[in-house]
DNA sequence: CACCAGGTACTGT
DNA sequence: ACAGTACATGGT
């Protein structure tokens, strides 16, 4: 077991704002990851934080985004009172850096679908083509490597719906791609060049791209547009954007093309804090968020 | 039994 | 470029 002391940093954001979502809450306040090939165990008392690896080599600070300049990151997205009070909130959440094959899978599993079913799915591919592992009592499958995916009919039976055949060809193009999609190839590219790059792939399309660019590739400047984001930006920045969008309908694009140049460099963490905060405000304040006295940051609950 | 869920691909204008 | 629409699946 290590040990190390960190401050701004939020195990439970980071896990539970749905950036990653093979990682379950234990006993003893311990939460299990399964990433790649390695179950992780981890927790935070204060700035403590404990971890163990089945594998040794998984680097656990560099994938929970310890190594980012915290500090920078939120005094650069902070731009006013209503993206600091999110920040405050969920002060400590971070951008975790993901496998790019494991995320891009994942977040085709993601489009169009829920968070307890984007889960299922996964797991049952990590059962069906993974290999089976064990560490600290907890069973679990790796996730398997694109090559692995070979039998159509098996992923099929995995609840993908229609989103099977995209996952299996985004597999086959990964497989039989000499490296050119790689965190290291696609990191030499703009942002611009490497989202269309990602969005050949079958199943990726611009919110899903920006999520892969965001949470592996360390494109920080990517500002994922899904519907809870599309809702509290226009609730929120409903003038701004009008005004950026200069006769154009305030579409998801509009918003993220905003987003990026409003937020600037780290706006894919300003994303995540939002995004965090929608999720986790929704039950008990339908409409209305407010945190301390500071802001109104609200949260629509009707569709635009 | 409708309706919804971290959208994407395809079509027509 | 941009709006409209179908889309598998599982849960309420």
């Amino acid at each position: 077991m290590r040990e190390v002391v960190v401050g701004n940093f939020s195990l439970k954001a980071t896990l539970e704002s749905g950036q990653l979502f093979r990682w379950h809450h234990g006993s003893n306040g311990f939460y299990h990851i399964v990433a790649g090939d390695s179950i992780i165990k981890v927790r935070q008392s204060g700035d403590k934080i404990e971890y163990d690896s089945s594998n040794t080599k998984f680097d656990v600070k560099k994938f929970l985004g310890l190594n980012h300049s915290y500090s920078k990151i939120i005094g650069s997205v902070s731009k006013d009172k209503v993206i600091a009070a999110a920040v405050k909130k969920h002060r400590g959440l971070r951008i975790l850096e993901q496998d790019l094959w494991e995320c891009t899978a994942s977040f085709i599993c993601s489009s169009f679908s829920n968070i307890p079913r984007i889960r299922q799915c996964i797991e049952k591919i990590a059962a069906a083509f993974g290999s089976r592992m064990e560490f600290d009592g907890i069973a679990s499958s790796s996730f398997p490597q694109p090559q692995q995916i070979t039998d159509f009919s098996r992923l099929k039976k995995c609840g993908l719906g229609y989103r099977a055949e995209y996952l299996f060809e985004t597999a086959r193009i990964f497989a039989s791609s000499n490296g050119e999609y790689s965190k290291q190839q696609l990191q030499k590219l703009s942002y611009e060049e490497a989202k269309n790059k990602i969005m050949e792939l079958p199943g990726v399309g611009s919110k899903v791209a920006d999520c892969i660019l965001l949470f592996s590739c360390g494109f920080y400047g990517a500002f994922p547009v899904d519907v809870w984001i599309q809702r509290t930006m226009v609730g929120n920045y409903g003038r701004e954007i009008t005004s950026f969008a200069a006769g154009r309908k305030p579409s998801e694009k509009v918003v993220a093309e905003f987003a990026r140049g409003y937020f600037g460099e780290y706006a894919g963490y300003a994303q995540q804090f939002l995004f965090h905060n929608a999720r986790t405000s929704r039950k008990t304040l339908p409409n209305k968020l407010n945190i301390g006295k500071v802001s109104e940051l609200i949260v629509p609950s009707h569709k635009f």
